[in-house]
DNA sequence: GTAATACCTAAACTTGACTTTATGTCAAGG
DNA sequence: CCTTGACATAAAGTCAAGTTTAGGTATTAC
């Protein structure tokens, strides 16, 4: 069993954000001793999902609306197993946007080399594709068409 | 050139957005005729790369920034060229924890497959990790050690 | 015995990124 | 002529996710 100040230190979180998180019912049936949270195994299960769970995007009502189901029992499974899936796809698409926001930014870093040893852009006013080093061309394809 | 709601059309992005981004000094020297705004293909090229560094994480002041950096001429390209391996390096990171969060994601769709194949969570509670199918263990054997 | 620490609550405040509202101009169509 | 639609502004409102503040309790340290 651990005090607030001991997760706040455990997982890098302020103690407000622990309070808050608390307060928004993301640890229900949390367990006090004469007013002071006791954070449990359960708990720190509870954290290392939600720190998973935003990261993937989704709103703290959400992931409150998870926790309800884990206290309701089985008859959740099904919701909770959809919210996983949702998120799943969520996700796999967000690391397809972010793949094409690397090239972009793959391809700015190449353009800034470029112009820093020009001395100015006109060679790359003119760029066509071709011009192109292949590990940089994607984003200018993609964003030129 | 084109008008405040063709952009809006062609970007998806509402109205008040684009006037949004221009009150903030997203479009530095945005031509007017009579009080209306004319974007032009600068203005295009802003749009998408304001998508991708908002993409990226990127605050719309420091977006501001670099617009203004691109006003300012040449003596500027380091900067510039600095804030996308700046932006580069966080994509990265985060691309490496988006594909942790996509470990748990297929852990937690796998664990309420089973837990509604089984009806409880019985056999779950004892898990160690030589029961987890291979695909499926990464995020375990990361959050539990 | 008093001062420092670690905990508590409720309520107000903050921040970023928009969105909405209220009001107004201007050109084209019936 | 007058209404409709697309544009404009300034200022207020919204929303999520915290953070901060003000005030209080309980235990330990000197």
């Amino acid at each position: 069993m651990y005090t607030i100040g001991q997760v706040s230190k455990m997982f890098d979180l302020p103690i407000s954000t622990l309070r808050y998180y608390d307060k928004e019912g993301l640890f229900p049936g949390m367990e006090r001793q004469s007013g002071i949270r006791k954070f449990g195994e359960r708990e720190l299960e509870a954290l290392r999902v939600i720190k998973c769970l935003k990261f993937s995007g989704l709103e703290i009502k959400d992931i409150k609306q998870f926790m309800s189901w884990c206290v309701e029992g089985p008859s959740t499974y099904p919701d909770r197993k959809k919210l996983f899936e949702t998120r799943k796809t969520v996700v796999e698409n967000e690391l397809l946007m972010l793949q094409k926001t690397l090239d972009m930014l793959k391809f700015k870093c190449w353009y800034y080399d470029t112009a820093i040893h020009d001395g100015n852009e006109n060679r790359l006013a003119a760029l066509i594709p071709d011009d192109l080093p292949s590990d940089v061309k994607e984003w200018f394809d993609n964003a030129h068409s």
